[in-house]
Order: structure tokens, then sequence, then C-alpha cells
DNA sequence: TTGTATGCGTTATCAG
DNA sequence: CTGATAACGCATACAA
């Protein structure tokens, strides 16, 4: 293995320097740094992010905290999107990622998840879909111990950054199209389980929307299940002339059911996966990227990691309408 | 934090004893190894895994070599459920496990390749879904350096060993149980794309079955495509009274144009995703649990580190039949 | 059976 | 601007 032993040696150079030069001190002369990089080209050199992470207290590993939902394939698109998101930007960024699930650490006290992140070198931490009742989060966050990005979740601190899209103006936005493409005027809402902190942004946009239009609003918890949805749907939809879903995964049960009591209102969804296109129907949906937005939360939290504040950085959304032929592959 | 070094002072001993004690040394009297156990309990300690890992030449850390498929989400499901799998078991077993995607290694050289790795303290490798063509892929499994398991190909030598359910069987077994159902004597085989391995094996079994059957064969390169099945069955589908698949996703595509064309034939695939049961029509597929597959492969790659040699692991399949109302949640 | 000392590949702190 | 050298936390050969 060519260590920076071996280029220091062959640059004719201190370890010390080569080090200086790999991470961009500022005190090291042109010419050093040239004959260093062109060595460190020649021999090959990675620098090893194991003992640079054991070494360093700034070059810290980060974890993706993930959600896992075993039986909805919804989530696993977007996970799937989030983890490629954010190793492709890790990389690039020459972050060492590790992938830890909720699961792994849902019985343990705050104490032992500390101590294991401590003990994984982990200094930053990325949180996926954090809802109310995760107190054990909550404590992480706040002990000041880690870097923190919460995607979706409107937490900030000093150690800690939001990131994701403005979730009430996307809501007001495709539910804005989808009644106006429609002339609806009684709509009904499936909102979001009420821990997760993006049902009560989504709400108030619907909300704003009504207010706006004066439409008549009927809001149910359709806790994002599709089950549920479906339920609801078959319920309440006869006094509405259109649904507007929180999720995807509610809108395609709603629609499922639409198709089953063979009768039209529109639907529309929130975040644009693929799953939309395999109900047979057109929906209206808020497409998210969450491969861009995961890799902003890499980008996010290496900056909270090189000392700099949080903040809150709010990520794009775009309005789609998917079907079948634009998804087949 | 707390160090192997505090438990050491607590306990009264000295730093190389406790490690003995956490890495299971036979040469520690009863005593201490007691004392020091509940000393690390007491602490709550947690061994420092990349220290451990720069330390050490056995306990490396692992990589799950992902490829990505950005267009279709059946492979987000498989995915994620690998993922999950590997990490849950990796927790388990001690080991230190990273996610990296082809993408992120396809136009480096076998030598760019293996100091990537080595940068990373990776000494075993979990590789899903090879195919024929991934050249520098099977160079570094023959260069030897890496202890190695490949999902679903049949590579085995002395750091090698695969990991997958056997193909020939199981299409033989869900073909079979399709055609008896409905009686079927003429089977449209939409095969896989021929780069991968799985394609030559499960073509195998429905050879086997067609020959011992005396069935009419048509097998045509699906590609693992949807698209392209669907294609294939609106071509060839009339002359024939069944569409067995290599593929959930090409069971959807096939199944879809059927609906299309408003005929009815029995249609099979091949791997148990959720994503079949929004079709509209059931299936018969074969079941594979990945979660468990990922989880054998992790426990393999431990062994081969730990310096056994590798072998071939056969997981089991099962025959199931999907709908709408088995997978809505 | 236990302890001591050295090294793994970096980063960081000082002298020079 | 450059170079020794001490950490970082652990594993391990070797000495006791």
């Amino acid at each position: 293995m060519v260590s920076i032993k071996d280029v220091a040696k062959e640059a004719g150079v201190a370890i010390s320097t080569v080090s200086k030069v790999l991470n961009n001190y500022p005190n090291v002369s042109e010419a050093t740094r040239k004959k260093v990089n062109e060595v460190v080209e020649k021999l090959g050199f990675v620098p090893n992010t194991v003992a640079a992470t054991l070494s360093s207290k700034r070059t810290g590993r980060v974890a993706l905290l993930i959600k896992l939902n075993l039986s909805t394939q919804a989530s696993d698109e977007i996970n799937m999107q989030y983890i490629s998101g954010a190793v492709h930007k890790a990389k690039e960024l020459q972050l060492d990622v590790i992938t830890v699930f909720t699961s792994m650490i849902e019985d343990m006290t705050l104490d032992e998840v500390k101590n294991y992140f401590r003990s994984q070198g982990i200094r930053g931490i990325i949180i996926y879909g954090l809802t109310t009742k995760d107190k054990i989060l909550h404590k992480l966050i706040d002990c000041g111990e880690f870097k923190i990005v919460v995607v979706d979740a409107p937490m900030v601190n000093e150690n800690t950054s939001s990131v994701g899209v403005n979730h009430a103006k996307a809501q007001y936005d495709i539910a804005k199209k989808t009644i106006t493409e429609n002339k609806c005027k009684k709509i009904l809402y499936l909102a979001g389980d009420e821990d997760g902190y993006v049902t009560a942004e989504r709400l108030e946009g619907i909300r704003k929307l009504a207010d706006e239009k004066k439409l008549k609003l009927t809001v149910r918890n359709g806790k994002f299940s599709e089950l549920r949805a479906r339920e609801l749907t078959m319920r309440f939809s006869k006094n509405n002339d259109c649904v507007v879903c929180a999720s995807d995964i509610m809108a395609i049960g709603a629609m499922k059911a639409l198709i089953d009591m063979d009768i039209f209102r529109p639907v529309c969804g929130f975040d644009g996966i693929i799953l939309m296109g395999y109900v047979g129907k057109q929906m209206n949906t808020v497409k998210q990227d969450f491969v861009e937005i995961s890799g902003r939360a890499v980008e996010e939290l290496s900056r909270l990691l090189s000392g700099e504040a949080g903040r809150k950085v709010v990520m794009k959304h775009t309005l789609v309408r998917i079907k079948y032929e634009d998804i087949i592959v």
C-alpha cells in the first residue's frame, strides 16, 4: 500500500508537508505543492480515510440515518435515492459515509446511541424523516456533540441544519394546479401522519389555498398509508370533487379506490415516485429531487463539520404529471 | 470518549489484556475476563472500529458494491433489501460496512479501484448483480487481494464465495406451477440480459421443463426491460398460451401489454417484488429473500476474512402469488 | 497468564 | 514555509 510516507520520500519532503498539500493548507509554496501533487499522481496515492478519521477532529465520518418501512416500497425508492445522492456527494467531498437504519438503534438509550456513533468515528449525522416522536434523536440533536443535518424537519441551531423543499408552497402549488385544471370546489385532503413535521407544513399550504379560493376543505388523517387512503376515499370522495393527498402512496390508494368505485375524481400526490406510473391513471404530483436533496445535505454537513453554523436550506420542487408511458424502460 | 485505556485503568489491567478479552483470545484467566467485561459494561465502552481497522489486518471493513438502475425502481426495492440485510448482519458481526455504487468506480482502472478500496481500509467486498461484462470487477476478483462474495454469480475460489438461490430450479418450479395451473402447452419465455449470469441458469431451468413436458418453447431476449417485454408480448403472445418471464419487471411489462391487448395469458415472474401487486392481475413469481441473502453474504465474507476458503452457498426460494390486497398497507 | 512496546497512516502542534 | 514529533485507539509480537 502506497502511503503518505512513500509520497514524502519520493518528493523529498516531510510527511507533514505532504499532509498540508493534501488538505489544502495555505502555508505551502507553490513549488512544493506542485511537486507533491505530481508524485501523488505518479504513485496513484489515495489518502487512507481510516487513518485520517482516527487522527483528525475535522475529518470525521458521516452517518446516514434511514428509516425503513419494510412493507411499502415507495420509501425504498426514496431511500435509495437518498443513499445514492449522499454517497456520491460524499465521495466528491472525500467524506466517509456509513449507512445506519433506525431499527439498529431503536431500543438504545441516548448514551448507548452516542457511544455507538463515537465508536464508529462518527462526527456528523444526516437524519431522514425525523418525526416528533423520535425522542432519542431529538436529544441527540440537542446534546451538541454531533453535527447534524435533518432532512424535512425544521430543526436549526449552532450544530444543526435543515434541508428540504418548501412543503407548504409545494402543496399549495400542486393543489392549485389540480383544482384549476378540473374546476374543483370541494377538496378532500388526505394528510400525513401527525407525527411527521412535513404534515403540518403541507396542511398549512392546502389551508391557504382553500382560504384564497374559498374552497370547501375536508381534512382527514391518512397517515401516509395506502390502505387508509383507500378507505377514506371510499367514505368521503362522493361529497368532494377532488382528492389532494400529502403523499404519492396515499394518492395511489385513493386513485385505485376511485377506479374500483368506478367514479372519477382528480387526484394529486406528493413526492414524484415512479410507482405513480403503475396505477393506470395520470396524476399530478410534486417532484422532489431526492438525490440532489441528499447531496445537498452532505454538503451542508460538511459545512457544519468545518465549524460553520447551522442554517435552513430550501430546495426547489417541480410540478409533474406521471403516467405509465413516462416510466417504462 | 471512553477508550480501551479507560477500561484498562478502571479494571486494573493492561490495555493488551482488555484487547484480548474483547477479541476473545484464549489465554486470559476467567477472573480477569469477568472483571474486564464488568468494567466494559459499567463504562458503556464500545470499541472504536476505526482504530481497530487501522491497527489490525483482520478487522477490515467491508464494501457493498451495488449497481444502480436509475430509471427502474424495481431494483430500488431489491437493493434496499440488500443494503438493509447486509448492514444489520454486519452490526451483529461487528463488521464495518460502507456502500459503494458501481457508478463511482466505472471509469477507473484496476489499480485505481484497488487503491480506492485500500484507502478506505476495505478488505472484503460483496458484489451484487455481477455480469460477464464487468471486466474490472473480474480482475478484482482474480487479483486475490480482497475477499469477495458475489451474489448471483458462480465465481468460487480461495478468496471468493458465491451466494444465491438455485435459479435453474426456481425457474423450473415457478414455470411448472404456472403451466400446470393453466394447462399450457406453448410457452413464450422472456429471458434476461445475456450478460447476466442468472440468465443462463434460468434458461436452463425452463429448457429442462420444456423437455420434460414436451412443451413448445419460444425464447426471446427481454433484457430485463419492461418496455422490451411489452413489445415482445405484443408480438409473440398470440401464438403462445403462457408468458414466463425471467424477472418481475418483465412480467409486469408483459401483463400490462396483455391487458392492453385485451387477451388473457397466465404470466409468471421472478424475484417477488411488491410492485407486482400494482398491475391489477395476480401473477405467480419466485420470491427471493433478499434481506436474508445479503445477510448470508456478509456472514460468508466474515468467514473468508477469517481465513477460510471460498465456497458456494445456495439459498432457498419460495413460490408465491402476489396481488394488490397482499401488498397494500 | 499478564504487561510492555511498537506500529497502523494520518493530522496537528510546535520549533526551526 | 518546512520538518520533527506527539497524538488518535487499538492489535500484536515479544518479554516477563
